[in-house]
DNA sequence: CTGTTAGCGCATTCAT
DNA sequence: ATGAATGCGCTAACAG
């Protein structure tokens, strides 16, 4: 069994010819022979010959390879990402390098600068509910490697980023609840360094208001999506002189935690109390109560999104020098999705 | 702003020492005289030097990368998986390169085929569920990668694999039921080609002919672990005459499939119809009528180990040219957890 | 203690 | 049409 690799060096030596001269041929090059092509070509075929893609990455400055760091894939909503950015960079034939920051700072801050020194071609980020400073991730740009941010963006003007519109959503949800009568309509929201979650407070009051309805901002909480952290909500909530009858949660996950705290306290879901929640999880499908609504917000779309714009960035790179001087800034429009009426 | 990539080279031609000085004056070689070795750290220090990974990756034939693939992320077995092996391999300075193969043998060929190809280091890999021929798996000893199986292994004996032993777990699910009085207990299982549906079988059967229980192979459906097969499955059991009271199935996302199947036929889980599973899937405690029982299959343990022994393994390369003549067959014991009684 | 040289595998420029 | 030489960044054997 023959378990040596087979290099140009091999190839050339055994048919007496230079390095160079295998190269081209290898590559079709018009100026070799054809029959030294042949000769060439088939050799490698009978050796096996596959060019070492390290010796290439090395040579090139390329490793074909792209990073993408997020939070959990534990949530849904990122392992369906993956799947976006994993179908546009088979395409572009990369490969995927994975870093869970799980939401911890100096965890992404570690695995950005692991992806930096593996010589990542370019990146994809969803950042951690914590990160408030950007300068890990400005620091990419000094070396010259090509971001793209998704779901979870930093609030900076010169970067790119995919996210979510849920405003309209937003709207229709509450207007949605108000129709079936809710007029307190109670809020977990998340950290409010989250630029999302600000938005959803932004809308939920912009819409009481045009409804009329009395703002008590006793009815909002932000929480910081871990379970302990919902049930002190819902008891906060619960406990209220008037306590909501709908609640909009963050997401699916918060949701579900703050359901199980209902129902332990004897309410009933969707009668005593309603909720209307964000990312409307596959798994919400198999609960016998569900949230009424759920805010699809297209992880699939939005991470295949930000891995089109890195790869026309990379696609760029090789054709100018020059920095980009314009962003893209892509929202997608998030639907709400009605589960029961 | 400074924006050139420093390198050995400049750092030397600024100090005008040689290459191989600066080089080893940043590696604290003895040799090197300790007013050069600070003059040379600190220059780098000033020039934010950092060696050339892929410049390293090539020189020393490893990339500092291992490949996980495994079948898809959306199953939260395999997300927790990851964990195991991130943690493993950030502990050894690795990344990882991740490659879904949504159960499609070629693409799970194609996978491994540019983690070759990357030349990565080793490869962690859980096979798609209708992988029968090992060829390509084969292929990758020839290459010199270390590969270890885990959850999904194949049915070779010369590899390294870790997969869940489920059997006592199965025997304990069975008497459970046994005990909670069912006599006729349905399983919904999956493709004959997993080894763990074999095992599962068999065991069903061993524990019913133990009890005296008459087996009836009707009740036994294989199915491909896809919504509508478990509502074919679903629907053939309830149609049988004397239809199954409790129902064995491969996992929760089968049986979330199948409660829901039963729910929609006016069934009373838990009452009408029990079942009990495999996974333990966080999500099903946010049911109201949970799986009775699923046996736990500890996935980041698994992922955890899989990823040790193959360190241990790049390790022993490292040391030794010898081709491994043992291998690791390790099996971590499923426990069966009890939902409700 | 430090410098010179070679080499990892490949593409490419410059000769011939 | 082909070969020789160069260099990517780094390490290490060899030479003083």
């Amino acid at each position: 069994m023959e378990n040596k690799i087979t290099t140009l060096k091999e190839i050339a030596k055994r048919l007496n010819f230079s390095i160079s001269t295998v190269s081209r041929a290898l590559h079709n090059h018009p100026s070799i022979g054809l029959r030294t092509t042949m000769q060439v070509q088939n050799l490698a075929k009978e050796l096996n010959y596959e060019p070492n893609q390290t010796a290439l990455f090395f040579k090139q400055q390329k490793t074909h390879t792209i990073g993408v760091v997020l939070p959990s894939l534990k949530e849904e909503f990122f392992s369906q990402a993956i799947n976006g950015i994993e179908d546009v960079a088979q395409l572009n034939n990369y490969s995927v390098l994975i870093g869970q920051s799980h939401d911890d700072i100096e965890k992404e801050k570690q695995i950005i600068v692991a992806m930096k020194n593996h010589h990542v071609d370019g990146l994809i980020i969803s950042i951690s509910k914590h990160t408030k400073e950007y300068e890990h991730l400005l620091a990419l740009e000094r070396y010259n490697i090509p971001v793209v941010f998704f779901d979870r963006v930093p609030e900076l003007p010169k970067v790119h980023k995919v996210s979510s519109n849920i405003n309209t959503a937003t709207r229709q949800a509450i207007e949605f609840l108000i129709k079936k009568g809710h007029r307190r309509i109670g809020v977990i929201n998340g950290p409010d360094e989250m630029q999302s979650c600000k938005d959803r407070t932004k809308t939920y009051m912009d819409v009481l208001q045009k409804k009329r309805i009395k703002i008590d901002m006793g009815l909002i909480i932000s929480n910081d999506l871990t379970p302990g952290s919902t049930r002190a909500a819902m008891q906060t909530l619960l406990k209220l002189k008037y306590p909501p009858t709908a609640i909009l949660t963050i997401n699916d996950y918060v949701a579900l935690d703050a359901i199980q705290y209902a129902r332990k306290n004897k309410l009933k879901i969707n009668k005593d109390i309603s909720f209307v929640s964000y990312a409307n999880l596959p798994i919400t499908n198999y609960l016998e109560h569900p949230p009424l609504a759920s805010v699809e917000q297209y992880p699939y779309e939005q991470s295949k999104k930000a891995a089109q714009i890195l790869f026309e960035l990379l696609e760029k790179r090789n054709n100018t020098n020059d920095k980009e001087s314009t962003y893209n800034h892509i929202l997608i429009e998030g639907d709400l999705v009605i589960h029961k009426k």
